[in-house]
RNA sequence: GGGGCUUUAGCCAAGUGGUAAGGCGUGGGUCUGCAACACCCUGAUCACCGGUUCAAAUCCGGUAGGCCCCUCCA
């Protein structure tokens, strides 16, 4: 299996640690407010990453966090937490909006056929962890107190910026509007690992802790919750693209330094999905969820079928066209497949043929709108029998997730249509057109759909 | 200011040195009372300008457009 990783910058051959097994963890979502679309994409490439590596044969354990505490506008101690922010707006307790839009996030993420993680685990079950790991930071002296929070001091290490191209010199402080530089940093680069003084009032999550009672930096929950469940050596790590720089930095400093070895060999990032104006962003407004998709009629696999013909790493530009023309191309699809004869035994020989083709293009880097034209070359070979391409499809499927193989609805009233299919019939021959459409609409109506043949009419369920 | 990605037909896209996969849509056809479904046919000097090479969408340099990151974000 060939892989992207962003560590090098390049495509490299993927070898576990250990042997048949893959430890995988996934950056989860901050549960403050809904998970848009572009959120689920991600979680999309993950899920096929996920697969893929089942697929494979590999033994796959993947862990992923929730974020339901830290979020601040920035590092520095001015700004809102988001949970806060959310919670004023709600007039909820913290732990409330976080079960509420954790809840909402799962069913987004069951909507697209993603397969949850062996390990999902809030942020707030694992204070211990963060405390273990900042305590030895401390001790080591890679951590210092300052104005009543601990840091990361980032000039102890020789490589910080190994995830990224940045010289320290040229990152500007304050960039982005509204971000101060906090005066209590050694060093302009270094993050806050525990917060025991903060400007907003009322913070409702706060612990014990050795440095005072607190709450942990944004960086620590993923470390700490990766190596707790996942041990001392991943394999991949992966997240957004925005988190290479300073999430994912930070991530490697603060384990690296923890661990006094090597923590992760791969680094997966997934592109952002785009509206028309840009980059969408939980933060600044509309958010257009997988929920509000199905609302307005669309099949969520739709949305999931749009990405999978993309490239994970490559940006994605969302609009109703584009998902539109993906949902009629899926119900096609769909239609295809259950119009497939299943006749005559399985054909190894072009059963394994075809599977090696699906394998080598996702494992070319998740190449996924390859694979799935290995579908429609499947579909059109006339040299397969039908148990052959329901086999195939059934077992491409497995990864893609999209429900290809359609359960034909058991039908109680299969009696009243055909009688329906008769009258018409009569009508027809009467030149009664009229009559003749009229059953034909009502039985539409109904869900289905009327086929007329050379050899008289039958009928299909639709959705 | 610094770092990185990207640009292939109306649209989504593959492609990593040997002459442009696949899908959607459009148009035409077969079928039909008319439709729908299905099936067949139908499209590209690969953003632009140079260079390397027998050969470039593919490699190198430049120009232009789009996007991301530089302490909220997937």
């Amino acid at each position: 299996m060939k892989l992207y990783n962003t560590l090098t910058r390049k495509i490299e051959e993927f070898v576990p640690n250990e042997e048949g097994k893959v430890k995988l963890y996934t950056c989860g979502p901050t549960v403050y407010h809904y998970a848009h679309i572009g959120n689920i994409r991600n979680y999309i490439g993950h899920d096929i990453l996920d697969k893929t590596l089942r697929y494979l044969g590999y033994e796959v354990t993947r862990a992923m966090n929730i974020t339901d505490v830290g979020h601040l506008t920035s590092d520095s101690d001015s700004g809102e937490d988001k949970m806060e922010v959310a919670r004023k707006r709600e007039h909820k307790s913290a732990m409330e909006i976080a079960k509420f839009y954790t809840d909402a996030f799962f069913d987004d993420f069951k909507l697209v056929n993603c397969k949850m993680p062996e390990i999902v685990s809030p942020a707030t079950e694992n204070i211990d962890e963060y405390i273990k790991i900042i305590k030895t930071l401390l001790e080591k002296e890679y951590a210092y107190l300052s104005g009543g929070n601990v840091y990361f001091d980032t000039s102890k290490l020789d490589d910080y910026y190994v995830l990224t191209n940045h010289q320290e010199d040229s990152l500007v402080v304050g960039a982005r509007e509204g971000v101060e530089e906090d005066s209590n940093k050694r060093n302009q680069a270094d993050f806050v690992l525990w917060f025991t003084t903060s400007k907003f009032e009322n913070h409702e999550l706060l612990w014990d802790s050795p440095w005072g009672r607190g709450y942990p930096g944004w960086h620590i929950e993923c470390s700490g919750i990766s190596i707790k469940y996942l041990g001392e050596y991943l394999d991949i790590h992966g997240g957004g693209v925005d988190n290479i720089f300073p999430h994912h930095t930070n991530e490697i400093a603060q384990s690296e330094a923890y661990l006094g070895h090597k923590w992760c060999n791969y680094w997966f990032h997934n592109e952002h999905l785009l509206d028309e104006t840009g980059k969408m962003s939980k933060s600044t407004g509309a958010i257009l969820t997988v929920t509000l998709l199905k609302e307005k009629g669309y099949d969520p696999l739709a949305f999931r079928f749009m990405c999978l013909n993309s490239h994970y790493r490559k940006q994605l530009v969302f609009s109703y066209d584009a998902l539109d023309q993906a949902y009629a191309t899926l119900k096609k699809l769909r239609n295809r497949i259950s119009s497939i004869v299943v006749e005559g035994d399985v054909e190894n020989d072009k059963f394994d043929f075809y599977k090696n083709k699906f394998v080598n293009e996702l494992s070319n880097d998740l190449n996924t709108a390859n694979a799935i034209s290995v579908l429609y070359e499947v579909l059109k070979d006339d040299t397969l029998n039908g148990a052959t391409k329901v086999a195939l499809v059934s077992d491409f499927d497995k990864v893609l997730s999209l429900d290809l193989i359609q359960e034909k609805k058991s039908l109680s009233n299969e009696q009243y249509i055909l009688e329906q299919i008769a009258k018409r019939a009569d009508a027809k021959k009467n030149k009664n057109f009229s009559l003749a459409d009229e059953i034909r609409d009502e039985l539409m109506k109904q869900g289905i759909r009327l086929i007329d043949g050379r050899d008289g009419t039958t009928y299909e369920v639709i959705d």
